[in-house]
DNA sequence: GTGGTCTAGACCACA
DNA sequence: GTGGTCTAGACCACA
């Protein structure tokens, strides 16, 4: 249903809220879509209902899906789950990028990795 | 002495490690130097000697530094733990670099946060 | 549950890590299969809960089990740290065997070592 | 003067008494010769004089020298080091051949290493 | 004095 | 309830 490991040291919460974000990006998930309730979500994952709703909670608080009372949730506008996916990489980047300078990575390195990813994928 | 900021939500062991490992990329501290104890560490940063012995530890472990009960902590030899820093830097890196392009960040505004870092780390 | 001599020298959450990969190893904890919580072995075993959390970070580390917080701690794959642990193992024995050459002793006798200890672990 | 290295994790005295008994076992330390006093050991080592002195009580306690009051330790009959040399790479032998055992290593194997090391040894 | 282990007990995020 | 972090304070071997 959604991708989450247990192993990862993530909180399952964040996990849930990551691959949502990521399925609406993708196409996975359709604008107006219904989200499946918080019920079926916890029963099909083996994972605790609070836990799911966590994950709703932010995922609505971000507007990556909207809930209408009684009705139950759905994925709203494309866009904005692309943006916040952008965000959210952009962020990982950040550190990522001081973390490789602090080590004493030279910014050459870094570029040459980019630019063998961009070859990689554009061969693909 | 070693830079921890409380506020940060990392736990306060794993941002000394991170300053001594820091330190000692940076030639700060420098090859079989002497580490202040673990007991003047905890005093004046404030903090409790176990926590400072949790960072030891993990520095230890890692090979930053090495014990001598009875004599004290010591720095371990630069190399090692800087080559092992520097390839889990760059794994980590690659990820991101990854996730980003996959989120749709353009080649050109990641080689532009990577600018804006060296830009901010040289006037430093 | 796990077994700890206090009288043996060795820290307790030394004695507790070997005594869990011990019995990772002879099939007695089944990969997936959950860790008595930290507290409960704790209790059971008269010790504080801070050596047991203290064992069960160095089986993470290494790893015999992963923790999920909030819900438990779990067997890991066996492979991995089987596998590990006998490289280690085979290193020390090869560093004691050359010892016992150096210091005179003879083969026969290395031998008959090995005999006393397979019987007495046979008749277990 | 007398192995040690600071880096090995066991105490300093212990490894003066190792050295001495290996010393006296291979012959570098002859029978009735004196042993250099305890502070010019510990002066040309960077050692503490008490570590020094726990050392020599100990080689004292299991007869490797000797001492007379007034005119300082000599070395004893090279037997007794022999002996203990030989009782010390025994225990350590029995260590790592019950972990090698408890990590699954076949007995078979055990064997196949010490026949390889005797053939390399029969061969320099 | 120095590192290392341990107890007792508190608090937190997560499930 | 569960793992994880932290404080306060004790005790030990070693130097």
């Amino acid at each position: 249903m959604f991708a989450i490991d247990l192993k990862s040291g993530l909180p399952i919460y964040e996990q849930l809220y990551r691959s949502v974000v990521n399925m609406v990006a993708a196409g996975g998930l359709e604008p107006g879509q219904a989200m499946p309730s918080v019920r079926v979500v916890a029963g099909q994952m083996g994972v605790n209902p609070n836990t799911v709703q966590k994950a709703y909670m932010f995922l609505e608080r971000d507007g990556i899906i909207y809930s209408q009372p009684g009705k139950g949730s759905f994925v709203a506008e494309k866009s904005g789950a692309i943006k916040k996916q952008r965000e959210q990489a952009l962020i990982k980047l950040r550190g990522s990028l001081i973390e490789a300078m602090e080590s004493g990575l030279d910014g050459e390195i870094i570029v040459g990795e980019l630019k063998k990813l961009q070859l990689s994928r554009g061969e693909n």
